[in-house]
DNA sequence: GGTGTAGGTTCAGGATCTGAACATTGGAGA
DNA sequence: TCTCCAATGTTCAGATCCTGAACCTACACC
């Protein structure tokens, strides 16, 4: 199917360019060794792509010379909307982040608030840094919920009940001008703790995104696993208890109805005040607040049923728990994986980890800078 | 780390085999558009691989060249333990099947006797086709538990209690002297279908395999995903109900005490005597009797329950459910589905279809047989 | 029987990778 | 400071591979 000859040349490129990616800086002979190319074609690779615009030789370095990404002009933004809040980063193509901010957004805003206010704080920060859309390449858009990988629209949510129907990147392309990938802010998020947190490297991970709402993203081979209809990882509205609650998406006992940040708030507005939020709950668990760290850790148990359902369907080996619930650590995440040992078959718990991810509440945003495409690669073919 | 030119040729080679392969027969041009390939390109090729012993070139057939696999010498062995048969089948290189048996085995037999009674059974199909051991090229086993993917030690299973711990492929293959390929049952099953069955030609499939016990086998991308330590797919022991009825695995409430047929059987034992089996129970259900039909469907909705969890996860477009519980058909997959869409997130339910498995009980020794590898082309290089 | 279309082969040409030879540079040691 | 060595990067001829065009062949249709 992609068997030229010509192929091969662009596949060898691409595979010198993915290794100059991956170490940042690296001399030809390097070069040559970790792609299996011989020195000579190694040499005339460089060559072309420096001449293309895509490499940079900095003959000056240290040592002899280093060949690295060339540097390109532009920015990103990446935007992550959540139940509550909305964050944006700006940063450079290396994804190095130059400004960066979050502002409350209140619970029921309407899909036009939300677009504008993101397209109000990227205006702000691009000011702030003397910078101009025009600048910008592109926009990598996280909504939680799920997006038809066809239309591009968001499926029901239960966390943006203002959002159902719409394309979020459509509507944000229009206002802003500018290109939008909108993905699922649990898959950004796995993307995030995979290029740079805690699942550096790994090839199989997956991810949960436990905050208003609970969410996961699969990686299978280093990519993310979207299922027939992009609805993959739609951990949330698993049946947990079949009598239990009624959840928003028309079930009982969903999972999100056990562990949700939503109704875990619920819980503790009698006790605490109406005015309790899932980070301030976390918050008082961690100063040591006995009923929130009853209700966390309950959340964590709930969570380590469905956990041990995936472990016997997928057989992990790494678990990453991200979103704001997950703040509370070892509080959340103990109880979690005391469950999941006692449910998951030995064989797959055995091999299994449950960490917290690296990348706290930021984990969205940057997995969005992440999937903006901006590889000079692709325009030089 | 595999690009060079002769690699190129290679992969060709390797592209033009598989479409013969899946096509049985095509002509030279017709594999030129399937493979992208020149037509001369394909000529020189097919020379090769003709000289080469792969491929063979039918010029008497009814239109210009077929192209065609060569016929290989041999005989390749599929073996497919269950928890109270033992299924053998002696087919040609080419998976055509020449010879087929099954034996009951009793509930309780040692691995020993188990491997025993294959050896024995594979002698007298070869000893039918007047065959020998010397001529069968390779073997492949197929047993109801995970194995480990590192040591290929079957790991703790309910169903075959005198098997754990021991290593079943290196065992038959000393008793036998030929090369074993040894897989869990669900997996083969799944392996079968794709190839032959109603999975043919789908990419990403979850397949379930219902009997004795409860095993499921996800292909992801047309290959099994085995997970971290091959127990992706144990379906069997997710937790339906926390509460529920103690499992042989130590947990309670595993899908498999809900719809297992070991369990199944249990419950109409009072009923319809003590000698019921499986298959029995599915034949008295499909001639109407109203208990066996009721145990069968509550099977169908606790299946339901489970698959509904593995579709929010997985999000497939098909799931196809095998093993001795699926030949009741519609009874069985009408429930199945009925809980699966009102369980599963509606954009999830709404791609998927459930169907009944295409080959029966001989889904487990035909993948046995499709996983036994025999490649000239890989002898060939 | 004639003609056309598609299949298959051959050949020259262009593209690609590789090994060897060669120039260059940085560093270690005297 | 100087010399030598080892590693790096480049160049070039050679071999391999794919492709397009021309050519031949066989079957089908008229």
């Amino acid at each position: 199917m992609a068997n030229s000859l010509s192929s091969l040349r662009e596949s060898n490129r691409r595979m010198v360019t993915e290794a100059v990616r991956k170490a940042g800086s690296l001399t030809q002979a390097q070069l040559a060794r970790t792609t299996g190319l011989s020195p000579a074609t190694v040499s005339t690779i460089v060559r072309e792509l420096r001449d293309l615009g895509v490499l940079a030789i900095s003959s000056g370095g240290g040592r002899r010379n280093a060949v690295t990404l060339a540097p390109e002009p532009g920015l990103l933004v990446g935007i992550d909307f959540g139940h509550s809040h909305l964050r944006v980063a700006v940063a450079e193509p290396t994804r190095r982040v130059l400004a960066e901010q979050a502002i409350p957004l209140d619970v029921d805003t309407s899909a036009a608030e939300g677009l504008l206010a993101a397209e109000t704080l990227v205006d702000e920060l691009l000011a702030a840094l003397r910078a101009d859309r025009q600048e910008v390449l592109g926009v990598g858009l996280g909504v939680p919920g799920p997006i038809d990988p066809l239309t591009g629209v968001l499926g029901s949510s239960t966390i943006l009940p203002g959002w159902v129907g719409i394309n979020p990147a459509l509507a944000l392309g229009e206002r802003l001008g500018l290109p939008v990938h909108v993905d699922n802010d649990a898959n950004l998020g796995a993307i995030a703790e995979a290029t740079w947190g805690v699942a550096r490297g790994r090839r199989d991970v997956a991810y949960l995104k436990v905050a208003s709402g609970v969410g996961a993203s699969i990686i299978i081979d280093g990519r993310i696993y979207r299922g027939a209809s992009g609805a993959a990882g739609e951990l949330g509205h698993i049946t947990i208890d079949e009598n239990g609650r009624l959840c928003r998406c028309g079930n009982r006992g969903c999972l999100e109805t056990l562990a949700g940040g939503l109704y875990l708030i619920e819980l503790v507005r009698a006790t605490h005040g109406p005015g309790i939020t899932v980070p301030r709950l976390v918050e008082l668990a961690l100063a040591g607040d006995v009923g929130c760290r009853r209700v966390i850790g309950d959340a964590g148990r709930h969570l380590g049923v469905a956990v041990a359902s995936l472990c016997n369907i997928l057989n992990p080996g790494l678990v990453v728990v991200g979103g704001a619930l997950a703040e509370a650590g070892a509080l959340l995440v103990d109880p979690l994986q005391e469950v999941v040992h006692r449910l998951a078959i030995p064989s797959a718990a055995a091999v299994l980890s449950v960490v917290p991810g690296a990348l706290g509440d930021r984990a969205g945003v940057l997995g969005a800078l992440a999937s903006v495409q901006v590889s000079n690669m692709e325009s030089a073919l």
